[in-house]
RNA sequence: GCCCCCGUAGCUCAGUGGAUAGAGCACCGGCCUCCGGAGCCGGAUGCGUAGGUUCGAUUCCUACCGGGGGUGCCA
């Protein structure tokens, strides 16, 4: 656990005793790590120093067990401390502790569960996710990395860190090109050849275009000839060969029924109004970037590209073979050499990550790339471009994430390249809803693909777990709307008598949600958002129980005499009520998932 | 060929070297005179195989078996 008294000034002061008990017993230091017991019975929580210090302690378990609690300094608030099993040293807590706990949630509202750093230790991180290609609508996958790079954003927030959600927009190169040519012959209602894109979304740009630039934007202008100095220049990475008027561009030769000025001036355009449909379903999912960070005017029009490859001449870390330039990957763990500049001139896509890298590097100080399974062959030559750069590598975080498999009643959704029979994650975003379709994918660790099955996922039941955590959220907020209705008298926190609380059911509520600031450092620590997800559950679970077994408003046909017996208790188990609305709407807040008041 | 991920209950999945491995779904049986039954309670079954490291392995290492995916060109 990553600093406690960060997260609950109880337990950061516990561990604090346990360090100087350490001390005492001249044991060698360790990180407390508390925890909580899987049985309530063992306690409150637990640590686990004892097992690991047998080892550099040369003694067993349950002796350094002893040593610790023999030298602990205990608190007050610890009503109990005792040794179990292989040699936990468990803590029951004092009554006290849970009542504060009530006091602290309301208190801090939506801010508790997070928590900060001291100055020097918050980071600014940059978190790139999604940059899916601008050539077409985002599938249902992206939708994986926009909702868990999103939330691992928000659990770095969470836990002091200054975070940029970044998008990458490969907005340059022959893919440009080629998208122009698509957009232009679609738009003249032409045949499209193999390479080309297609489907809806490039017909709807293409009746966009028109209609924003008219007919002329597809016809011959002057400038198509000449292309240096213009935007469109970029899109093409030397721009060298089409300033003879040439028509051929690099290797590819491109389509003979487009001029490759037009494509280039009706790429640049088109994939700009791709991009801008991307970020709009982006929003519908909940997911804004900070910065949509575009390759051509970043990299290319800026001139980044080339001084990155300067400053990798100068660093000694590249060398020309054959008349192309390569960087020295190997040195760094990859599998071979990568090019950097061609032996045409026109530098790689490698060349734009190195740039790219370089550039974020100048503006933060821990990068973290979310990328799908189908780019785990980027991960050892994008290290080894950092390492290269000389930034630390372990400040260049980079996640793979198993893809999605998009189902309808367990049978593949076939993904036809042959023009729109793809499902689109705006569709599918329409057809379930924003947060079924975030939470799907958040309850479920990165190593593991996904089978996003429309017909199960469109249920309204435990098949969606999102909706249990939903639906003790809104019964919360019913139960204390009825309250009012009702007439309650709830008075003020401070008036309630918590210590009234000693049902087993309120205790576990209690006790989970004491947890929140726990599950939160970890699950950003270990970017799991199925950690949080499955809390999430979890303490729901425990709220429903208390709903069962424990009363708070009096029976509607209740006497004066049993609603006046009932107050009281009733008032406590209000505020707890209070406090755990407040909890699961935070859980589900690092999510980014709705917390309904009713359903 | 090379690389990555997975293998835990009938199914879908949690479980960052520690206590009796957990949820949901499905199945069976219970629970409302009463704050939302989208709920609660009870009930069976499981760490792919074989080694290794360790006081202790579902977790780490190796091999094998099975499943999924990626990649082979100076994109």
């Amino acid at each position: 656990m990553a600093r406690p008294d960060l997260l609950d000034p109880v337990l950061g002061d516990l561990d604090a005793r346990i360090r100087t008990a350490l001390d005492a017993a001249e044991l060698p230091a360790a990180d407390p790590d508390l925890e909580k017991p899987k049985q309530p019975e063992h306690g409150d929580w637990a640590t686990t120093a004892a097992l690991r210090l047998a080892k550099p302690a040369k003694r067993n378990p349950r002796e350094v067990a002893q040593l610790i609690v023999d030298h602990l300094d205990v608190p007050d608030v610890v009503e109990e401390v005792s040794i179990a099993g292989p040699g936990f040293v468990n803590f029951r807590f004092a009554h006290r502790y849970h009542e504060e706990l009530v006091h602290r949630v309301i208190e801090a509202g939506a801010a508790y569960g997070s928590s900060r750093k001291p100055q020097d230790e918050q980071r600014r991180v940059n978190v790139e996710f999604v940059s899916a290609n601008p050539t077409g609508p985002l599938h249902v996958g992206a939708g994986r990395w926009a909702a868990t790079g999103d939330a691992i954003a928000a659990l770095l927030e969470a836990t002091g860190d200054e975070v940029v959600r970044e998008y990458y927009v490969n907005d340059a190169g022959e893919q440009v090109r080629i998208f122009g040519e698509s957009v232009v012959l679609t738009a003249a209602g032409e045949d499209l050849s193999d390479e080309h894109y297609r489907g809806a979304a490039i017909a709807e740009v293409a009746a966009e275009l028109r209609e924003q630039h008219g007919d002329e934007l597809f016809e011959r202008q002057p400038g198509d000839d000449d292309l240096v100095g213009d935007d469109a220049a970029a899109v093409v990475h030397d721009g060298q060969a089409l300033r003879d008027g040439d028509t051929d561009v690099g290797t590819a030769a491109g389509d003979a029924r487009v001029h490759p000025g037009i494509a280039a001036r009706v790429g640049v355009l088109g994939v700009e109004a791709m991009r801008q449909r991307i970020e709009d379903v982006l929003h519908e999912l909940g997911v804004d970037f900070d910065v949509w960070y575009s390759e051509r005017e970043g990299l290319h029009a800026s001139g980044a590209v080339e001084e990155t490859v300067a400053e990798l001449r100068e660093r000694g870390v590249a060398y020309e073979t054959d008349g192309a330039l390569f960087l020295q990957t190997t040195e760094h763990g990859d599998d071979k050499d990568r090019v950097l500049v061609r032996s045409d001139g026109r530098p790689t896509y490698f060349a734009s990550d190195c740039a790219y890298l370089r550039d974020k590097w100048s503006r933060a100080d821990q990068l973290y790339y979310l990328l799908g399974a189908d780019h785990h062959g980027y991960v050892a030559r994008l290290k080894a471009a950092a390492a290269c750069l000389g930034l630390p590598p372990e400040r260049v975080e980079i996640r793979i994430g198993q893809l999605v498999n998009l189902l309808r009643d367990g049978q593949p959704v076939r993904m036809s390249k042959r023009a729109g029979e793809t499902i689109d994650l705006d569709e599918v975003v329409d057809e379930v809803g924003v947060d079924v379709v975030r939470y799907h994918f958040l309850r479920q660790g990165l190593d593991t693909a996904v089978d996003f099955d429309l017909a199960v996922v469109a249920r309204q039941s435990m098949d969606n777990p999102v909706y249990y955590v939903q639906y003790a959220h809104a019964r919360i907020n019913s139960l204390l709307r009825m309250a009012d209705e009702r007439g309650f008298d709830h008075g003020e926190l401070g008036d309630a008598d918590l210590s009234l609380l000693d049902h087993p059911a309120e205790l576990e509520l209690l006790s989970a949600m004491a947890q929140l600031p726990v599950i939160v450092a970890e699950a950003a620590e270990l970017r799991a958002t199925q950690r949080l997800a499955r809390y999430a559950e979890e303490l729901a679970g425990t709220f429903h129980r208390f709903y069962t077994e424990c009363r708070i408003l009096a029976p509607a046909d209740a006497t004066e005499e049993e609603r006046a017996a009932a107050e009281e208790l009733g008032r406590a188990r209000y505020w707890l009520a209070v406090a755990a609305k407040q909890v699961l709407a935070n859980a589900l807040g690092l999510l980014r998932v709705g917390a309904p008041e009713r359903m």
